[in-house]
DNA sequence: ATAGTTGTACCGA
DNA sequence: TCGGTACAACTAT
């Protein structure tokens, strides 16, 4: 299923009752070419994403939504990766932390490792990665770009502007 | 084996 | 304060 809740493109999938993926990105092509959804298929009648579209809606809106019901389908990602996100779901709304602070959180040392498997994050907003931000308070990077770290930051009232 | 990360710390100017 | 650099753990090739 792909919304377009803001200036950008929001492209959800799910299965078996679980989030398979969501992508963000600033055109509807990309988010279609990135999932692989064609543009003839019906909207998604799955009520998985049905309700995730409302948590989204309201999320935009600035309501303080949790998304922590939603299960995810990890099966195929590394036992690290699987540490970092479910790590990163417990920084609170609005706020942040640091890659250092996931990386020792989960018993490591490899900040620098945290911020790839960040990177790799098949599901942004729902495992908030931009609220991993540096040590210094740099935003860091983003991989659907940090112009959308920014913005989703500042909807959670983090940021101004 | 090697190169590339959404990083951190330390040093010198 | 800024730049360079050494280093860290992990992933992908």
């Amino acid at each position: 299923m792909i919304v377009k809740p803001d200036v950008f493109w929001l492209g959800l999938v799910a299965s078996q009752g679980k989030l398979v993926r969501v992508c963000l990105s600033y055109s509807e092509e990309s988010t279609r070419e990135n999932l692989g959804i064609k543009r003839s298929e019906k909207a998604s009648t799955s009520s998985l994403l049905q309700s995730l579209r409302w948590d989204l809606a309201d999320y935009w809106k600035g309501k303080r939504v949790d998304f922590s019901k939603y299960s995810l389908e990890l099966a195929s990602y590394s036992s690290f990766s699987k540490k970092v996100w479910a790590q990163t779901r417990l920084i609170p709304y609005g706020e942040v932390r640091s890659y250092k602070w996931v990386a020792e959180r989960i018993g490591s040392k490899g900040f620098q490792a945290v911020g790839k498997a960040l990177g790799n994050n098949p599901f942004p907003i729902i495992v908030p990665c931009h609220r991993v931000i540096k040590e210094d308070g740099e935003l860091g990077g983003f991989s659907s770009g940090l112009g959308i770290k920014r913005k989703l930051l500042k909807i959670e009232g983090f940021l101004n502007d």
